[in-house]
DNA sequence: TCCCAATCCTTACGAATTGTAACAGTCATC
DNA sequence: GATGACTGTTACAATTCGTAAGGATTGGGA
């Protein structure tokens, strides 16, 4: 298991740095940026587990990211600001950020709530379960057995497990193309990228999509994929 | 659904009804407690979905409390108190707590936090609103689908439901177009002007506009756009 | 009122992205 | 080995979305 990936964006370097070594010293990974395009552009190739935002940001409105992260991506966000107004901290909290600090900071106490996140984070993945329902189907992990309402039974290929388990830990949030492929991409070497699109195929296939209006798994151009469906893991 | 249960202890009982009134005006239910051993007692029938817990109790250690409640309940612990020392604060959060407030606090403060909480807790749970009603159309926004009032459903894609989200969350307001491709305006290279419209032009043809006579989306020439339109989220 | 430039709408086109069928290589099992 | 299931690769179709171009609209000034 690979540790977990804290991003931060702030445009003074010393803060950035200042966090980044705190943050890798408790054994994070990191990645920093000053403006909010840059980070914009590298949400598409990594899926960050906590996301530390400063609000004052030369080039654009943090509030307005935050509120989309928070939705579409589904990651922590910890807002850091220097503004220590009340007003300030509920307008943030109540756009999805999931804890608000105030400049100047105690490192040690970023670190520890950046933990505090992650403990919580991961609702569904603790649960480790291997049999998952979702409207009206029936997965099992343990038997690569899919059944739909019926009590029809269908099997799945190992491939179509991986895909299929990924997007049942986390349902309703954006999975980027890159994030799939960073934690199942194959076995070893590069595979290419179409093989992903192609697992999804299938997958679609089993759980009987109708490709032109897909119910459940449903594609964000240029982004990645969104699991609809109400899942309860057994 | 019933209404989340929030738990508050605290030994001063002007602090418990203060707390109590702030979250049950939010919606919430409340319980208080103003010892550690009836709290456990209450805890042997009930569930909260949330606990405030004051540090400095009479008859227990707090902390430990927030131990066993963070370990064995799997609630959400704020700790409430008023040691604003960093490393009480640390201390706290490593203990398992997911969230430390410093007295004296804004009770509107508090509820914002409470709601995070309770935003993380459930991943399946819509998150803050992904359906809107307006004048005979229903956007889905967690399923890329729009419905006229005949329940005819048309599709719309990732870029379209930026535009639309945008309008439907500040109606009846002008929305600058400098404003849409800030907020919107793609992640890495700077757009060409017209994308915007062709964007806007698109839904237009979604919603049936006629292009004469926009009920909708109204054009502010030099400016922006308006959407007009009573929009209630759910 | 008429004219003109600025602004906006719409259509068509093309690059990038994604879906899926067909094929081929790999692996386990018999 | 032969067979069959699985999975990556390839090729081509379909979709999305920005760009360009031409037409329509707006608003101010002659």
């Amino acid at each position: 298991m690979t540790a977990p990936l804290v991003t931060i964006l702030d445009d003074e370097p010393e803060i950035r740095s200042m966090l980044a070594d705190a943050l890798e010293d408790a054994g994070f990974r990191t990645m920093g940026f000053g403006r909010a395009t840059e980070f914009e552009a590298a949400l598409k190739s990594t899926t960050p587990d906590v996301c530390l935002v400063d609000l004052g940001l030369p080039d654009k409105d943090g509030l307005t990211l935050v509120h989309r992260l928070a939705l579409e991506q589904g990651a922590s966000v910890i807002i850091i600001s220097g503004r220590a107004q009340v007003q300030d901290r509920i307008t943030g909290l109540e756009l999805g950020a999931d804890d608000y600090i105030i400049k100047p900071f105690d490192p040690t106490e970023v670190v520890a709530r950046v933990r505090a996140r992650l403990r919580k984070d991961r609702p569904v993945a603790q649960s480790a379960g291997n049999t998952a329902k979702f409207n009206g189907w029936t997965a099992y992990f343990d038997r690569y057995v899919l059944e739909d309402d019926g009590g029809d039974e269908t099997t799945f290929s190992h491939a179509e497990g991986e895909v299929l388990r990924l997007f049942l830990e986390s349902p309703k949030r954006l999975i980027s193309r890159a994030h799939m492929q960073e934690t199942l991409g194959g076995a070893a070497g590069e595979s290419f990228d179409r093989a992903m699109d192609v697992r999804i195929s299938r997958l679609r296939t089993k759980l009987r999509e109708d490709p032109k209006n897909p119910r459940l798994i449903k594609t964000i151009y240029g982004a990645g994929y969104i699991f609809l469906g109400d899942v309860s893991w057994a």
